[in-house]
DNA sequence: TGCAGTGTTGCTTC
DNA sequence: CGAAGCAACACTGC
């Protein structure tokens, strides 16, 4: 489930460990999880490259390698990177590649689906699709009118289809928007046309606000989600909506019950009360 | 027991 | 062109 906030949780962890580091070797017993090169072209090429730095893009871990390469690691649904001596818990147990650096350490990769995938590039030929992805939410320049623009492409598009699409803004996923969809009392259904100035504004800084309180609290791990160390963040225990169907709406005085809805195949929660559909 | 549902994305189809 | 459907995979819970 990695959003932005995890994958930033990940990739501070790796700036803080692996920086410097070289790699000795890679293994797998899931080579399939890499897209390209082949496998053991990946294999070759990554021995004896040390990590320049490591950053995020959207949901995409990048890995700045010398040798002007890239290393690119996409966790999809239930991928998460492990350091040396990380904790023991059963959502860690599926270690499907394993990179250990010449100074004896390792980093794995554990995905109990095994969806992830990596991909080694030219820096200078970046894939197709990470240079489809919209504008990071949390950069400073990422700016109301900016969001406004965003989502003015999708004016027949409903309001959480919108907001995970990575190619609008990049790093939503599921937990986050309906998150943001209650707290700024938007129905996720609601049409993007039908949206009004307020509600815009409410989107826009509920959006900003919730993916930082995710960011400080290194995370959700509601599911599968463990940090480099192998812990648990802690947004779970701030859900309003998420996965909560059936229970009352937590915001104050609100007598509504949250409901759940398919919205593009996925399963979307809200309050029945204060998130309605208005046109 | 069995099958629908689960965080994501990309490919295929219409 | 865009949108919808489904596949990739393994586990949980009804």
């Amino acid at each position: 489930m990695p959003e932005l906030p995890e994958v930033t949780t990940m990739v501070a962890g790796l700036n803080k460990h692996t920086k410097g580091l070289i790699i000795k070797s890679v293994k797998s017993d899931w080579p399939k999880l890499v897209r390209r090169p082949d496998w053991t072209t990946f294999q070759k090429t990554l021995a004896n490259k040390k990590i320049i730095a490591s950053k995020r893009r959207g949901k995409n871990i990048l890995l700045t390698l010398t040798g002007n390469l890239t290393l690119r690691l996409h966790m999809k649904m239930t991928g998460h990177l492990l350091w040396e001596n990380y904790k023991k818990d059963p959502q860690n147990r599926f270690i499907h590649m394993e990179i250990a650096f010449s100074n004896g350490r390792h980093l794995y990769l554990s995905d109990m689906r095994k969806f992830a995938r990596v991909e080694l590039y030219d820096t200078s030929n970046p894939p197709q699709d990470l240079l489809k992805l919209g504008p990071e939410p949390l950069d400073k320049n990422f700016t109301f009118n900016k969001f406004k623009n965003c989502l003015d492409k999708k004016k027949q598009g409903k309001i959480k289809q919108v907001l995970m699409n990575q190619e609008v803004i990049a790093g939503i996923g599921n937990i986050y928007s309906d998150e943001i969809l209650w707290k700024a009392c938007v129905h996720p259904k609601q049409l993007i046309k039908d949206l009004d100035e307020t509600e815009l504004k409410s989107i826009y800084s509920n959006l900003k606000n919730i993916l930082k309180k995710g960011i400080r609290l290194r995370g959700d791990s509601a599911s599968d989600y463990r940090d480099i160390h192998g812990q648990k963040g802690s947004f779970q225990d701030c859900h309003m909506v998420y996965r909560k169907t059936g229970q009352n709406c937590p915001l104050k005085d609100c007598p509504g019950k949250i409901e759940r809805v398919k919205v593009a195949q996925r399963s979307a929660h809200y309050c029945n009360q204060h998130q309605k559909i208005t046109v």
